[in-house]
DNA sequence: TACCTCATTGATATCGTTGTCAAAATACAT
DNA sequence: ATGTATTTTGACAACGATATCAATGAGGTA
C-alpha cells in the first residue's frame, strides 16, 4: 500500500498538516521539522495522492490542451511542445478536440474544465480567435493562453508569431530574386494568421511598386486541395505568375502538384513558396522557400506562462512574440543575372 | 456553487447512497426511485465530483496515451481515433510521451498512472514491442491495449494489421507490373513492422521465383532522411532496380528525392512504393502507392475494448486485425505493354 | 520575572463521493 | 397469519489531502 500523509506525519513525529506545509513548499516551518519531514518523505516514497489534493483545493495540475482539426504536423508539435513543459513542473496535459463551430462548444468545455478540475487551458488557432468564447472564459475565470491570438489583449496570456512581418519579408525576397508577377493563396479565412500574412504580401507588393493581380489572387484554406485548386485556376488562365506565395506548405504542395502535371518546371516555369517549415516542405523536390515559425517553442513558452501563474509567478507570465525565420530553398528561382 | 449529491438527495428525498447507486447504474434501485433521483439531477444540474469519486474508487475515467516520438501524422490519427472513442464513453485522455530507451521508463509510468490513477494505457510501437514493459504492466495490473504488438498474446488487448499480407500484396502487385529488379527499404528496427513488411516482400519475391539482390536492400529507420541516405547508395551503384519498396512513405519520399537529385524521372526511370498512406504520399507528384491502414479505425478500437474491459464487457474486448488496403498511384510503372 | 509578539505546530473539520453493513420493506410460501 | 427470502434503502465510516484556528514555543522588552 502507498504511504499517505498520515504515515509520513507519524514517521516524522509531526502532524499531518506539517507535512502538507512541507509538500506544498509553504512559509513558516522550521528548518529542521522541514528536513525531518522531507526524509521521511523519501524514505517512504510518498507522493501526494492527486485525488484528495484535487478534491480538497480545486485543482488538478492538470491543463488541456484545446484544438479543432489543425494541421497534423502543427498538433504534434504544439503539443510536444506543452508536454515538455508539463513534464518540468509535474503537470499532466490532456487533450480535448472540439468543433469550433459547435453550438454547445461552450458548455462541453465549461464542463470538461469542470468536472476534470482543469487549471487552465492552451487555445490553437481558430479558437485562439474566438472573441465570444475567449470572453465566456474570462467570465467563468478559467484561466488559459492563447497561441497566435489576433488580438493582442495586455491583461490575457498568449504567444504570438510575427506573421506579418514574416510575410513582408518573404514576399519582398521573392521581389527581389527579379519577380514581379507574384500571386498569392490566402489561408482559411477564421485564422488570424491568414490576414495577416496576406497583409505582409500586400504591402510589400505596394512597396515595391508591383501592382497586385486579382485573378493571382485565391482563397484557400490551408488544405492541400484548397491549393491545388487553386493552382489548378491560375494555371488555367491565360497569363499566369512568375511566382506564387502560398499562406502555408500544403497549400504550396497542392500548387506544385498542379504545376507539376500541367507540365510546368519548378522553379524555371514557376516558382512557389510556402509558409510553416512544415515536414512536406523539405520532402517534396524541389524543396519550398518557407518560413519557419518556431511552433514547439511557442507552445511551450504558453504552457510555461500558464503555469507560472498559477503558482502566482505573474512577472514571469508575460506574453512574448517569436520571430520566424525565412528558409530559401530551390523552389524560388533568381530571375536576375 | 454546483449541487453535489447532497443536494440531490435532499431534493429527492432519498439518501445519497441511493443517488449514488442511480449515477452509477447499480442494480437494485426501484424503478420509480430512480426516476426521481433522476429528475432531481436533471432539474439541479449535478454532475458527480470526479475528484470525489476517482478519491474513493480509485478510478479516474481518464485513460493515456504512451507514445514515443512517432511520425506526426501517425500520432494525430491514433490520437483521435483514441479521443473519438473517449467522447462516446466520458472517459478523458491525457497523453504522455516517453522515452522507450530511458531506463526509468517503467517507473516513470507506474507513477504517472498511481498519481492520476490512470483506468488503462494504450501503447503505439515501439512501445508495444518492448515485452518486458508489457510484462511489468501485467505484474502491477495495469490495464492496456496495445496498438500494432509483434507477438499476438491471446489474452491481452490489441489491435494489429496485417503488415505481412500487405506488403506480401504490394510487392505482388509490383511484380505484376513487370518489375523484377526490386529494391527494399526496411524500416525502424525495434518496431515489429518493419521485420513483417520485409517478410512480406522477401516471401512475394521467392513465391514468384525472382531474386533479391542484397545491394538493393537497404536498413532505414522509418525516417525520411534515412530514405534519402538509402536512395543515395541505391542510385550510385552501378545497377540499379526498376522499383523500389520502402517500408513506409516517408521514406519512398526520401528516395523519390534522392532520385530526381539523381535526374532519375519516377516512374519512367525508378518505381517506388511506400507504406501507411501519409499525407504525403498525395502530396507529392508522382504520387506514391502505397497501403492504407486504418490507423484512426485501429486506434478508437483499441481504446473501445480498453474500456469495454473496464465494464466489464469482456466480451466486447475482442482483438481484432484490420485490414489494410492497397492504394496504386502514379509512381507505379507498368513494365507490361 | 512577567508580558507581549510572532513564528511554528497541531487537532479537527471538511471536500464529495463510494463502501459496509444492517434495517426496513416487500414478496412469497406455508 | 406467520415465517422466510429477497429486494430496497439508509446511517455512517472512509478515502487522503487541505483549511481553519487555536495552542505552543521562542525571542524580545519592560
Amino acid at each position: 500500500m502507498a504511504a499517505t500523509i498520515k504515515d509520513v506525519s507519524k514517521d516524522a513525529n509531526v502532524s499531518i498538516k506539517t507535512v502538507s506545509r512541507v509538500i506544498n513548499n509553504e512559509a513558516n516551518v522550521a528548518e529542521k521539522t522541514k528536513k525531518r519531514v522531507l526524509s521521511s518523505i523519501n524514505k517512504l516514497g510518498f507522493r501526494p495522492n492527486k485525488s484528495a489534493q484535487s478534491l480538497r483545493s480545486k485543482r488538478s495540475f492538470i491543463i488541456a490542451l484545446l484544438y479543432d482539426n489543425p494541421n497534423k504536423a502543427y498538433l504534434a508539435d504544439v503539443q510536444s511542445g506543452i508536454f515538455n513543459a508539463c513534464k518540468l513542473t509535474g503537470y499532466n496535459l490532456v487533450i480535448q478536440e472540439c468543433d469550433y463551430e459547435s453550438s454547445d462548444l461552450k458548455k462541453t468545455i465549461f464542463e470538461f474544465v469542470e468536472d476534470l478540475k482543469i487549471d487552465g487551458l492552451i487555445l490553437t488557432p481558430p479558437l485562439s480567435d474566438m472573441d465570444d468564447f475567449l470572453e465566456y472564459l474570462d467570465k467563468h475565470k478559467i484561466e488559459h493562453a492563447i497561441i497566435a491570438p489576433s488580438i493582442l489583449k495586455a491583461e490575457s496570456l498568449y504567444v504570438s508569431s510575427n506573421d506579418y512581418e514574416a510575410a513582408y519579408t518573404l514576399t519582398s525576397e521573392i521581389i527581389k530574386h527579379g519577380h514581379k508577377k507574384i500571386g498569392f493563396i490566402k489561408g482559411h479565412p477564421k485564422h488570424s494568421a491568414s490576414e495577416l500574412r496576406f497583409n505582409g504580401y500586400t504591402d510589400a507588393m505596394q512597396n515595391y511598386g508591383l501592382e497586385k493581380n486579382n485573378s493571382w489572387i485565391k482563397q484557400g484554406n490551408f488544405s492541400f486541395k484548397s491549393g491545388f485548386d487553386a493552382g489548378v485556376e491560375i494555371f488555367n488562365s491565360i497569363k499566369i505568375p512568375t511566382a506564387i506565395f502560398a499562406s502555408n506548405d500544403s497549400m504550396a504542395a497542392g500548387i506544385m502538384k498542379s504545376a507539376q502535371m500541367h507540365g510546368l518546371k519548378i522553379p524555371d516555369d514557376i516558382s512557389l513558396a510556402g509558409f510553416d517549415d512544415s515536414p512536406i516542405a523539405h520532402q517534396i523536390w524541389p524543396a519550398l522557400t518557407t518560413v519557419k515559425q518556431p511552433v514547439e517553442r511557442m507552445a511551450n513558452h504558453a504552457a510555461k506562462i500558464l503555469m507560472a501563474k498559477f503558482d502566482g509567478l505573474n512577472e514571469q507570465s508575460q506574453p512574448k512574440e517569436f520571430k520566424s525565420e525565412l528558409i530559401v530553398r530551390e523552389s524560388l528561382k533568381n530571375l536576375i543575372n
